[in-house]
DNA sequence: TATTGTTATACTCTATAACTATA
DNA sequence: TATAGTTATAGAGTATAACAATA
């Protein structure tokens, strides 16, 4: 007989709880803004917005830009489709690597993101921001920010292969 | 000219990347052991746990069982058509009012939570609260409970008609 | 052999609108 | 008239497996 771990406490609960819901709806709240002002999924936006805005040259890998945003390459294929087809990015071999695809924002992607973050901005602040204080605010990223790494570190042990890199 | 709002200050947008993050990386992981262990998605997960464990009667209206969960009146039919062709719950008009439906767990809907949770709680526990101590578990639900009300009574300015209740 | 990415395909889920029935 | 729920339908997104090409 498989020993069942204890349940979690009224407190984790009500972490574990609080936190899926208020993602889910900060994410669906979003993703009307995003849909609405920029005709993009989250998950586009979110794609776009690393190239934009985290990624100096503009460009990735696309397994590199995968990460913590699709879970799987046929669906980064498809998603890439979509923002080529939009004209937001473009593709293109990778010159070190035959195999790998480099993915770059196209000025018409810059602009679009540039267009579409200051309402998404004002969503996150209502939403997410409004009824948290400065502290509370630092408080919740230095809380999460471990997790984060601990996850992207730890993948469930489940992860059929494909999910190991860097 | 619509003036722009300033920006998220970096702490903010820490805060807010590493929430959605975590919050998408335990979805998926919480995901596949329901599916693998359970044959359920997390959605119908919720509805039943919302039944079997939160409510005291094991049953509830359909536009209450909906809140949080499932964001259109048909997505809720669909999954409750689901979980009731699974003989999880049954639905039968409610007593009180004849337009409403009242939807209530089964046995066996109660024997399946009862089978899924070990595994449930030992994927949240590993993924989210392995690397937080009590005291960050417990600021953490602290941090997150009021936005989830300020969420649930504030719902986006576009929320079109049919969001209120209670 | 392992890795990168694409394709085909099947499936799940969601949302809109039109509809029925009750309050 | 407004509310509760269902249905039909269409569209978006996801995952699996088979595939080609490069390392």
């Amino acid at each position: 007989m498989p020993d069942t771990p204890p349940p979690l406490a009224p407190v984790e609960l009500g972490a574990y709880f609080s936190l899926m819901e208020v993602a889910g709806l900060l994410r669906h709240a979003v993703e009307q803004q995003l849909r609405e002002e920029g005709d993009l999924s989250y998950v586009q936006f979110q794609l776009l917005a690393r190239l934009a805005l985290d990624s100096p040259s503009g460009s990735e890998r696309m397994t590199d830009l995968a990460d913590g945003v699709v879970y799987s390459r046929s669906g980064l294929t498809y998603q890439a489709g979509l923002l080529e087809k939009a004209g937001l990015v473009e593709r293109a071999p990778s010159p070190d690597d035959e195999r790998s695809v480099t993915v770059m924002v196209t000025a018409a992607g810059r602009a679009l993101i540039e267009r579409v973050l200051p309402g998404h901005v004002e969503v996150v602040r209502h939403q997410l921001f409004a009824p948290l204080s400065e502290a509370g605010t630092r408080a919740l990223g230095e809380l999460l920010s471990p997790v984060r790494e601990h996850m992207r570190a730890a993948p469930p042990r489940s992860a059929g292969a494909r999910r190991r890199r860097r």
